[in-house]
DNA sequence: AATTCACTTAACCATATGGTTGACTTTCTA
DNA sequence: TAGAAAGTCAACCATATGGTTAAGTGAATT
């Protein structure tokens, strides 16, 4: 059983550190395409692309619908927005104060190092 | 010989692909740390704290500062930007614009079926 | 009915990952 | 100066990843 209420962010984080994955994302972002269609501008096998879209499908990136012999895939954004919310929280306007306060720890330690 | 220019999203999207090193990332977020210091709170050996942190150097988001026999570890938030603006692209508020473009799309699909 | 097309599955390979324990180096301390 | 403390490194293990080729399934075409 998968849990559907917390964001899984490993597999979605893992799904975006393959350059092929952020392609196809990026190509699908154009909109739906067919498994043909995903793998021909890469320079690798079907199955190869196949694995990678069952990756996409497992983080929920991706969803599959099947007409007849074609598989129509289409990007699911929604798992990408608390990963980007993550990210947003970790990098940003605060990090300015994360410096500063860096920096003031940095004197405290080296005030202690000399005391 | 690293490429500084390209941001690693491979890198970073990989490093943070794991719940150990997100939590090493939030603990570090409130100040440097000792590798002690952070593998403390994890229920793993140091050596296994220590291939974690490789990783998170590898992709630029800890440095480490050695004072004695003690490594002073440091989150470096900026590699986070490029992942963020990433996910911000392909999340977030032009995402109604895609969902109607891919019903737009659904119906061109049924009407040449239904041709 | 035979063949081609769109895919997946299976089996395999090389390498990476995440963990362990044990040995080692260096630095601090008693 | 002996020993403890802070870490890394090395070797090992199980599993995952990203790729391949070959075979199999089911739908369209001829």
């Amino acid at each position: 059983m998968v849990n559907y209420d917390v964001p899984d962010l490993d597999g979605v984080f893992r799904a975006l550190a393959d350059p092929t994955r952020r392609a196809i994302i990026g190509a699908l972002a154009r909109g739906p395409k067919t498994v043909s269609e995903i793998s021909r501008p890469f320079d690798i096998s079907l199955p190869a692309v196949s694995k990678h879209l069952k990756v996409l499908e497992r983080a929920l990136l991706v969803t599959r619908q099947v007409r007849g012999r074609e598989h129509h895939c289409r990007l699911n954004p929604q798992p990408l927005a608390p990963a980007r919310d993550w990210l947003s929280f970790y990098s940003g306007f605060w990090q300015e104060r994360l410096d500063a306060l860096d920096a003031l720890l940095d004197e405290e330690d080296q005030d202690s190092d000399e005391a």
